[in-house]
DNA sequence: GATGAATGAGACTTCATTCAT
DNA sequence: AATGAATGAAGTCTCATTCAT
């Protein structure tokens, strides 16, 4: 209908840029420039599609978000039991597979720490964090667990403390062990 | 003749400004002028007595991983058992007490994070896990656990994201309840 | 649409805003900012079309380097005699005359205090150097020098010697002079 | 008789200092700090045996001169013909032998350019180059010179130029070779 | 939509100089 | 005489953002 406008793909493209930039430099270390370069565009053109550089952090926040569900929802069985569904959520975000991807999880972590600092990126962030819990709270509710809420809330901070130490910490966590560790805390809790 | 050396006692000094800073502000946020203010100092000084700016943020890490040390062995009761080394390792991380500091559990979460971009920090963050995690994987080995040394690197996921948490996403984590969270899922180990 | 490339426009506009300064400031002397305003720039675009001040100063040595080509060329007579390109390297050098630009007479000798002290900027001056000297090495050797190359450099060292004192010692060397004292210790190795 | 001062020998030390950090970092790359470093000396000690940076360079400038007239006397045999007095001159300044001080010879290249800079310096590097001219003068004229006094300057321009040259195009000028080449330029002026 | 030049604020750092001891 | 801490100005460089084309 009407002119057929590219901006959506062209952010999709920017909000690439500064993942690719950000899991290796972080959000201060990512430059307009440099996120332009990755992006293989060029720099006005990113004020152009975005108000300013925090709108690009919003919009990656709510990209990596919207994966981690789409990976929940892949990971899950055809009509699962609770145990099913928890596992499926520790998978969505630990397991190391094809989908998995190194620099979004690098990426968490700057958000997490950025999250810090910026209200704006606090609010979108703890919404997220949020929406992601809530299957894993259900299930656990499912499952039986007495305090599903806070088992919930365990298990993402040993999910996203495993996302830090795997990276701060080379040789810790070996790649994969985190899944089957948190495995093993989900039990305790049901 | 001559004049006194002070330098221990300002260089104590500014790595406080920078932990008072950096736990709101983050390490990019946290500017020279802004440390030296907060130390009262002013921003000449701080360059006299370190190199540059990422030599505060390396002392900063000694210093608050020796405060975790001196936590852990105060935590401790005479002649524990390895069930009461584990506990005070918890406390020592987790407790809400007179001796947490909020703005060391921020600095936490911005040192993990900026782990990943410098090496040098990398480095020492690395070691400084290590070193705490030691007493921890000694405790569990004497409790039984199978796989001690994984056990306590998924205890340490679960602090470190329980720090994160704790901050960027209000009101999932209350005050108090990530220590009880880790001490179950450290059951689940034994 | 899209805007035109002007780069090499501006970064004449500032290697020569870098000449202007240096004669008389050094290169120490020449800050960022006083390139900027002897160029009508703002500094930061200094930043934008070089990297960094050194390489502000390696571009100036190529124009200077470039421009005492051109006058060697366009003193040369049709068909010269050795002796005629001799004369013509020597006035090229050191020729009072219209051509003649004094800033660039301070400038070489700012290069040749700064290439003992900065690695790439020796480089380059060691090249520019060997390759203004080729041609004269050529004319002494067929004028029927016994060791052309050690005379070259010889009379090389006569005309950085003189831009220096013609500067640093006013009076002693008085305009016009060099070119001819250099001229008879170029008979003597004739 | 009455308090003795080390007033003249740290002076001397000082100027050591600068003598040996200009040769390698230049004027402006020595800073109070590296001097008093190479002088085993604190920083706050050398404004109190010098008002300022530059009379130290003063001083410097003074003391390489008077080495100069030193190695002059040196040079001269008893009862010397005009042509040995002018042997003995080109050699004070060339000859690689054990009193010749490579650092001296790079002090001279930027003493030279900071004359083009400082006026206090220009005045007196113009003094201490005419002040060592007086005696190649004389002795260019006892040895008939037509115009010794141009002639003279011809030579020191080789002279200073030979040290620029040495120090900035390796290879270009062997060790040694600058000598050689002076004294048959000294004789086309006889 | 798109490009790339341009700006100006602010960052880290260096340093001559001063001063308390 | 001597030390070393302290200051404040100035330097280079980075960068988000704006704008002419």
């Amino acid at each position: 209908m009407g002119r057929h406008k590219n901006t959506e793909q062209r952010r999709a493209q920017i909000v690439e840029g500064l993942l690719d930039v950000m899991s290796s430099a972080g959000y201060s270390g990512a430059s307009i420039q440099s996120i332009a370069r990755a992006a293989s565009l060029s720099p006005g053109l990113l004020h152009y599609h975005f108000g300013n550089k925090q709108e690009i952090l919003l919009a990656l926040l709510t990209t990596l978000a919207e994966r981690l569900q789409a990976r929940y929802a892949a990971a899950l069985p055809d009509d699962p039991t609770p145990s099913q569904r928890i596992d499926a959520w520790i998978d969505a975000h630990l397991a190391v597979d094809a989908g998995a991807d190194p620099r979004a999880v690098a990426c968490w972590v700057q958000l997490g720490a950025e999250a810090l600092r910026q209200p704006a990126v606090q609010a979108l962030y703890s919404d997220a964090i949020r929406a992601d819990l809530a299957p894993l709270t259900a299930a656990l509710s499912d499952a039986g667990a007495s305090a599903p809420e806070r088992a919930a809330a365990g298990l993402m901070a040993a999910v996203q403390g495993a996302y830090q130490l795997s990276l701060a910490t080379p040789g810790l966590i070996p790649a994969g062990s985190a899944a089957s560790s948190v495995r093993t805390m989900a039990a305790a809790f049901r």
